[in-house]
DNA sequence: ATATGTGATGCGTTTTTTGCATCATTTATA
DNA sequence: TATAAATGATGCAAAAAACGCATCACATAT
């Protein structure tokens, strides 16, 4: 897109800070690139850039018209996609911004589902706690965000939500395994790992904990599903993952690979809510749009009664 | 703006559906009009205009990359007007549609105290019923809509409404002119200019005459407002007028070069609404922006009963 | 049949963009 | 404190892109 080369290098100025490392990855010259910025400037009428000695910073002016650039991206990108689709074939880039709960297990399952009817649509996943994914919105960085926390921005525009109870992983070979629901206090004194501040699933967990007063015997602390799960197999630890982390069915108390899921009762532990949305006020690319349904459909799928459009 | 000269011309071309028509208007030759459109084809990838004998014409995937291109103008106004607000001075071009009411008096009088104290923004006023207006915020050919008429589209989001009854306007020395309040029935027999079927206060006229049963003796029909304003001052007629198209203070009873407005019985004609608003999801650039908060503050100052927000 | 309109294309010219060498500054380092 | 290494800006020649002219191919109207 030649008409849109300008904007895409001040872009990359903005991202780099710095004129000549943008130009090295543009594959130009700093001077070629240069003078593009001073030629944008001077029919802007202002200056965008904050010339500093390491490099270049936006000012206010290169924030708004930044902004606007990318906006410009993500609309075209949306035309494209919407135009590819006039021609029969799906073409498309759809960006997914995600807690890690749904890294292992559903996005998977989702992508390749999806990609078997539009295999020229392609994806990106980044992993990321919900504040970030929420700036990833603002900044168009990422079409859609599915977050399993509370959300924060107005900006956020929910179009799912499933509520999601908090189970507990382990062997199937472990003492509570033979539970059909663990309470809290069953899990006095055993070992369990435990996911990262950050994450959705213990926040609720703190809430359960800090009102009964109870505290867990935490042998490790992660943020890593694949650390976790593996890990499950070789010693007697418990973990903590919401239904949509789980293989399918282990929700429904099949074991896979040995291992096997429990809920938490609910009375200890409140449900979360996993959010599916966008930045409010976009229309998303065709692809990202119909990326979106099929989300839905599965989650409806899964969680019949927990879905709320 | 260098970056937007090819979408400008494809704009351009698809407006005249002539490239040799464009490429005169645009001063520059066919061929290098014809070799701009090639290319951007060629880079979206498919063609956006069918080739006829009789010149050009969007097709499909024309019709949505020229919105694009249109959405993209309106926001990169919007920008400047931004970053012009940055710098102190306020900037900017502000395009208003609206019905012939508020073209004789309320749009000037607000026009110059905006430009009182913000002289460097520029203004465009198009004259248009309902339906084309908002038509025209649909293409982005206008910011801000005025339209006293039922809102057809959905996409319009109104910001304020004003009640506006009806009134009849005639010379101070016209026998109804004794009157506080005019009935239908005072109008039988009395010769009448009657807006055009298009306009707001003909239809609600229509709704008032079609219950009443009455015919009124229609001497001529007019949508133009200066017309019947100068020939009320020749012979005693009766013409018809909302208060936002009436000169200031008149509504309140008072002469004003020697016509006096009566309002007719809102138990006879309904009051109508006038709609004030702008594209829904627009953001809207800042000057017009400004500019339709002036407009309101001028209607609570004219109208303060009856503005709705 | 002819004339007039349309968009497309080959080719030489003009304009714009790019890259190299270099300058003026600032910051990090010896 | 002197030196080295980084930054963005600028003059100038080469490369690339855009442009305008003449012309083609085609459709439509006269």
């Amino acid at each position: 897109m030649r008409f849109m080369t300008s904007l895409r290098f001040i872009d990359a100025v903005a991202r780099e800070k710095s004129i000549r490392k943008a130009a090295e990855k543009l594959a130009i010259t700093s001077t070629a690139l240069n003078r593009r910025i001073l030629q944008v400037e001077d029919e802007i009428g202002q200056p965008l850039f904050e010339r500093l000695a390491s490099g270049v910073r936006l000012n206010t002016a290169g924030e708004i018209f930044v902004q606007h650039i990318r906006a410009q991206q993500a609309d075209l990108a949306r035309v494209q996609s919407q135009l590819a689709d006039l021609s029969g074939v799906r073409r498309g880039h759809v960006r997914v911004t995600s807690g890690p709960e749904t890294l292992s297990h559903f996005l998977p399952d989702v992508i390749a589902r999806y990609r078997s009817e539009h295999d020229a649509v392609t994806f990106d996943i980044s992993r990321q706690h919900g504040e970030a994914a929420e700036a990833a919105l603002g900044s168009l960085e990422a079409d859609l965000a599915l977050i399993f926390e509370p959300i924060r921005s107005s900006d956020f525009q929910t179009i799912a939500t499933a509520r999601q109870a908090v189970y507990c992983c382990m062997a199937e070979t472990h003492d509570l395994a033979r539970l059909d629901v663990i309470r809290l206090h069953h899990l006095i004194d055993v070992p369990v790992i435990m996911p990262t501040s950050q994450s959705g699933v213990r926040q609720l967990l703190n809430v359960g904990l800090m009102r009964r007063e109870i505290n867990l015997a935490t042998m490790l602390e992660t943020d890593s599903e694949e650390f976790t799960q593996n890990y499950l197999q070789n010693e007697k630890v418990v973990g903590f993952q919401i239904p949509i982390g789980l293989a399918k069915y282990m929700a429904e108390g099949r074991s896979v690979n040995g291992l096997i899921a429990r809920p938490l009762d609910t009375q200890d532990i409140p449900q979360g809510t996993m959010h599916i949305g966008h930045l409010r006020g976009r229309v998303l690319p065709v692809a990202a749009a119909k990326f979106m349904d099929l989300i839905i459909t599965e989650l409806r799928e899964r969680f019949p009664k927990d879905l709320d459009q």
